[in-house]
DNA sequence: TAGACGTAGA
DNA sequence: TCTACGTCTA
C-alpha cells in the first residue's frame, strides 16, 4: 500500500462523495478508495472467501457505460481491447472471482470511473482523471468474453454528473 | 510530471541532502530529483542535445556499487539480467546518449541508490528505499553489454553511509 | 506506439 | 513468479 491504511474500506469511504475527482491511481490507494497499483478490481478476503470492494472502469475493456445507473463491467483476463491476444473467457480468479462473491453476498461496491485528460498547461501528460461514482451491486456474473459483470447503483443516491453527459451527446 | 514542477533540476537540489531517503520512486519525482515514472536515467534537452540529470541504480541492472565515489552503470537496453531475452550493445539513444552528452558537457549528475526494503510491520511489502548519494560526473560510456557507464562521485562531499556499510561487509 | 532499474497482490 | 483498466517520455 502506498500509505498504511491499514484496510480495505468496504462500503462508503468517509469523506468521499460522489463527484469527488482524483489524477492519478495512487490517489484512490492513499484515500482508500482501492488499493491496486493497477488493477481494476480491488477485493479483500471475508472468511474463507474474497469480495470485491471496489470497481474502476477507466477504459482498455470494453465497458458499457450508456446508462447512469448501470454498469456492464468485462473480467480480468484477455480480452477483444488488448492488442496481439486473443480474447479468451474471463477465469473466475481474483477480481472475477470477488465479483462472483459479491454478487452472492450482496456486499456494496465502490465504483470509480476514469476518463482521458485533456491536456493543458497544468496537465502536460495523458493519463487519466477518476471520479468517484458511488455504491453498487453486482448483479449478474458471466465468464464469456464480452460485458461480463453487471453492477447497478443502489438507489436513492446522486449520479455521477460525468454520465449524464456522456448520455446527453 | 507527478506534480507540476515545472523543469527538472541540474545539479544540487534545494533542500535534499545526501543520505536523504524515499520510500517511493514517485517522491523522487515529486521533490524535483528524478522525473520518469520507470527511467532510471533522467535528462533534459540542453540546446540540440540531450544531458543526463540523475542517475538511479536500484538493481534490476548489474551495477557495481563497492566502491563509495565510483559508480559502474549499466545503460537502458537488453541486458544479462532480464531473463528471457539476449543481451546486446546498448543503444546510444535516450539515456544512454544522454549520459555520452553529459560526458562530454561534464555536467553534475545527480546519483540515487535503491534498496530492496526489508518487510516489517510497516511495510508490508516489497519495494525500495533510494537514498541520495551525491552529485557526480561521468568519465566513462562504452556500448558492450555488461558495466557500461562511470561515475566519479565529486570530491569534497560526504559519502552515503550505505555504501560504507555494504563495503565492510 | 512502445520502452522503462515501478508496485501491490496472489 | 506473474498479472494488473498505471504513467511518463520519446
Amino acid at each position: 500500500k502506498y500509505v498504511n491504511t491499514g484496510k480495505q474500506i468496504i462500503g462508503h469511504v468517509p469523506g468521499i462523495e460522489v463527484g469527488d475527482e482524483f489524477q492519478y491511481f495512487v490517489e484512490l490507494n492513499i484515500v482508500g478508495l482501492h488499493c491496486q497499483s493497477q488493477g481494476g478490481i480491488d477485493y479483500v478476503k471475508q472468511g474463507e472467501k474474497i469480495i470485491a470492494t471496489s470497481i474502476i472502469a477507466a477504459g482498455g475493456y470494453e465497458n458499457d457505460l450508456d446508462s447512469s445507473d448501470v454498469l456492464r463491467y468485462m473480467g480480468q483476463g484477455r480480452n477483444v481491447m488488448q492488442k496481439g491476444k486473443r480474447p479468451e473467457d474471463q477465469k473466475l480468479e481474483r477480481g472475477n472471482l470477488a465479483l462472483a462473491n459479491s454478487k452472492a453476498v450482496r456486499n456494496l461496491v465502490t465504483v470509480i470511473r476514469g476518463e482521458t485528460r485533456s491536456l493543458s498547461t497544468l496537465w502536460e501528460s495523458r493519463g487519466k482523471t477518476y471520479a468517484y461514482d458511488g455504491l453498487y451491486l453486482v448483479e449478474e456474473v458471466k465468464q464469456e468474453p464480452g460485458p461480463h459483470g453487471k453492477l447497478v447503483r443502489i438507489p436513492g443516491k446522486p449520479e455521477l454528473a460525468w454520465k449524464v453527459v456522456k448520455k446527453s451527446k
